[in-house]
DNA sequence: TTGCTCCTCACGTCACGTGAGGTGGC
DNA sequence: TTGCTCCTCACGTCACGTGAGGTGGC
């Protein structure tokens, strides 16, 4: 029994537009398989599903990932949410331990990816300083 | 007298498709005047414009800026140009200065947004993290 | 009942991708 | 002259933006 938050609140709390939220669901990048919702009525998402959809957008926009990219990062995000459901109360500890098995490559790429993204950033910020340098001089020079 | 090169040249240099530098033309983001060159002619680059379409890549790729946004920042890259340019040679001081002067802003608005998106992805890593130590926990617990 | 938020099409846009058909320089 | 790379349209695509018109829950 978990709080429910509806699309308009869930799109002004992770600072996206509900026609987004609603396209990465026809993608099936969030929940929404056809059929868990009978058609018109209202889309309902708890906090798991917020957090989920977090961790996408913060690949999509640090990492600048594709949405056919994320989808196969995102996994990881459906796995350990599934380790803090309901049905994980019910499933086995081989089933539990498979899932931890799988997620952990997945979250090591993305560390990868973001270790590898701020190497790159480095290096731009450091030429970026050698221009500063190279313009103050150019200005002690025309003075 | 500077060596000069072919669209397919620098795309390939540069890692894009000669459609994407066709249409940073015609946004007025590459040289490009319209009366640089005369219809149907080949376009020709050098040096200087294969360093300043690196740098907007660079901007684009680490950033993930708009095309709108990189039009502002590279005036900087213009700027600069100028200075190495043969026109800078027929230049006057005043005129030197007042480029110097204008690049400057620019030069740190760019380090400040790299910077703070190193500070973001900082954080994420640590974040990224976190979560392998749980996951190494949850797989301890379950043997 | 009145708003407000939700719903589903569906066309528009940004940043290119991808041919089609044709011309120009080693 | 033969290729190869270039040229200009121009339609397609990805990731949404933006209404139009209508329904549903406090």
């Amino acid at each position: 029994m978990s709080t429910t938050y509806r699309i308009g609140e869930v799109s002004e709390r992770v600072g996206i537009t509900t026609r987004t939220i609603r396209y990465y669901e026809e993608l099936g990048l969030l929940g929404g398989a056809p059929g868990d919702r009978s058609k018109g009525t209202h889309r309902l998402y708890d906090d798991d599903d917020v957090s989920r959809l977090t961790e996408l957008l913060r690949l999509r926009d640090l990492l600048g990932l594709t949405l056919e990219e994320l989808t196969a990062l995102a996994e990881t995000g459906q796995a350990r949410a599934a380790l803090r459901d309901e049905w994980a109360e019910t499933a086995t500890d081989e089933e539990r331990a498979a899932i931890v098995e799988r997620a952990f490559p997945l979250v090591e790429r993305q560390l990868e990816l973001v270790r590898g993204r701020i190497e790159k950033l480095a290096e731009f910020a450091r030429e970026l300083e050698g221009k500063l340098e190279q313009l103050a001089a150019e200005r002690r020079k025309l003075r």
